[in-house]
DNA sequence: GTCTATACAAAGATAGAC
DNA sequence: GTCTATCTTTGTATAGAC
């Protein structure tokens, strides 16, 4: 383009706001469809794109699929980066069941796309796995084993209690449409969001209090 | 062919293994990639036929499909309803919760392909579950809603209960790759199987004593 | 950067011989 | 029932004009 080095920055606001337009519909479909699902086609029509246009941006569907991934693993420890000994055991805990249900709530698509990958047995993220997620988990449990030395927690395995965690939360994002075929409700209604806290809040942690 | 009425009964017993045969191979394939990801000729591969001979037992990838998850959803009602009042109500929930983790254990693959079909909305199975599941379902919360006004279990909203059981149980079978990745055991290892059974009874029972 | 046209490959499905 | 050959569709990606 014409555009010299000065005018870079405006460019690459540009650019880069139509890549993070392009990144969003593939998150839909993607998280829906898979990657072999998806269509580039469907990708570029829900962003209002043309296709050969969206190769412009991303040269392949895989790099496209790649870019997905690498966004969402960055929402994806902010909560369990947050569950420290600034609090009580149990309210540490409480606060982490919240924050990662707020995920779900917040950012279903990733999520499912997060268990998509993962029901294919991570192929993509396999690295990140074995790198930075082990590496915050191994830590979490530190703290877990440690609580439980102080009498603060019931005696459980760090590991399995993470996963549980992990799963009830989850759930909620993942089988959305079981949920909602169920219930006729979904985490964006207020109420529901408020009952299911409460309920998984109360199990989990009346399960954890020592006894 | 040749065969007359007399030994049609010989001739579908070798049909349906063949059958059973492909369905097999599918549910492995469609579970890790999914309906479009998966390619007809890997399925015929897999089970060791070609792949015009698979179009012969099933006329199209779709019907095959259908086939397996119908095959699937046979085998996933079978722990709820199980669930019943023969047992003291929390003794009956810590059976639930063995046989639940079993099913993902033993079947993992089906557990993997019924959560896909949920991320993706439920296409195929969303008559099932709003008439089968949601009929068994609505059953069980009245039971649970029974145990709980005789004293027997702490308040909790029945929906959730249920949710939280099948999510604690399921992850073992959905993210069994993450689970893998970071303890390095399977649900195969029989101690790892003791193990996260004793801690999801040990958190979810201590939950529901009423206090 | 964006478009039209098109090359190229993959995959589902069918025809017809045996 | 099973095979070989083939048709057809679809989808990824590129070439080249503007």
């Amino acid at each position: 383009m014409k555009a010299d080095e000065k005018s870079a920055g405006r460019r690459s606001r540009a650019v880069a706001a139509k890549r993070t337009l392009i990144v969003n519909a593939a998150l839909t479909l993607f998280s829906q469809f898979g990657l072999q699902g998806t269509r580039i086609e469907q990708i570029a029509e829900l962003a209002d794109v043309s296709k050969t246009n969206l190769l412009y941006y991303f040269p392949s569907k895989e790099k496209l699929y790649l870019a997905v991934l690498q966004d969402i693993l960055t929402v994806w420890l902010i909560p369990l980066r947050a569950l420290d000994n600034g609090l009580p055991p149990l309210e540490a805990i409480s606060h982490y069941i919240r924050l990662k249900l707020e995920v779900s709530r917040d950012y279903p698509r990733a999520s499912r796309l997060f268990c998509l990958e993962m029901l294919q047995g991570a192929p993509v993220l396999r690295g990140e796995l074995e790198g930075d997620l082990h590496q915050v988990v191994d830590e979490k449990a530190q703290l877990i084993r440690r609580w439980i030395g102080e009498g603060a927690l019931a005696e459980t395995e760090p590991y399995q209690l993470i996963f549980m965690l992990w799963s009830v939360t989850q759930h909620y994002a993942d089988f959305a449409s079981q949920v909602e075929v169920l219930t006729g409700k979904t985490l964006q209604d207020p109420e529901f969001f408020s009952e299911t806290l409460a309920s998984i809040q109360q199990v989990i942690i009346g399960g954890l209090r020592p006894r």
